[in-house]
DNA sequence: CTTGACTCTGGAGTATGCTCAAGGGTCTAG
DNA sequence: CTAGACCCTTGAGCATACTCCAGAGTCAAG
């Protein structure tokens, strides 16, 4: 299979695929005697993989050490499980900064609210939040 | 003011000082004779309103955006309630996202738990979540 | 034979927010 | 006078995940 049917059937662009190659995500196909990319079936499944995992979250250099391991799906225990316990303690953590950060801003809006009909002036002065 | 208090004062780093002048977020002080730049105290605050912009989970551009509205402390109204909420709405999706992908993820490390004492070699076979 | 679609390589560019290095000048204390 | 601390500019590099470009070769149809 050339690269652009690949890229067809597996909905990346040309450009990604070799990208995915150079970044050690999928093997160096072998070449037809023109030069050319000859990709076997397999390819499909793996970019699958890949794109399952990162629609799961995992960045690509994650999405590497899960395949390093020998993990084909992400119905694969071990590994994946522990790397996506992991990104899940990830991601909590994000969330409750973003809560955080939003709790704030919540308050920095609603705090501008109430000042908004006097002089905005003096504002300067006092500065900081808090 | 030379640069190296400067960054002193406002915990931050020469070169990103620099970065910030060069950004445009603050404005080139003048110089000595000697070429060092020479800081005003007003720097400080400006400073203090991007870290804390910052902290508030704004971008250098949006900062930049809101300091070119005339604006230099947090507490002042229109432009930054407006920005603010603007931002708000952004971390609500934002959060949703990494909510959705936690759901998703949770499930994946739950159903590798109900696998994982069954033998693996067909999840090849089956390869796909969902 | 030519045209057009496809592929190749190597390298640069995108956005974000810095960070660092090279090679030089300035200033202050001893 | 000299050492060491400080400052200057220019320019490159980091991480992420691609995307695009130029310039050239390949291949199938008409």
């Amino acid at each position: 299979m050339k690269i652009g049917s690949v890229a067809n059937k597996a909905e990346l662009s040309i450009d990604t695929l070799r990208f995915y190659e150079r970044e050690g995500l999928i093997s160096s196909p072998r070449r037809m005697f023109s030069g050319y990319r000859d990709y076997p079936e397999e390819v499909l499944g793996r970019l699958d993989f890949i794109k399952e995992a990162k629609g799961l979250g995992f960045s690509l250099r994650e999405i590497k050490e899960l395949l390093s391991m020998g993990v084909k799906s992400t119905r694969e225990c071990g590994p994946v499980t522990h790397k996506a316990q992991q990104k899940l303690a990830e991601m909590e953590s994000e969330i409750e900064r973003l809560r955080r950060l939003r709790r704030t801003l919540r308050k920095v809006v609603k705090d501008c609210d109430g000042q908004c009909l006097q002089s905005s002036n003096d504002a300067r002065k006092n500065g900081r939040l808090h």
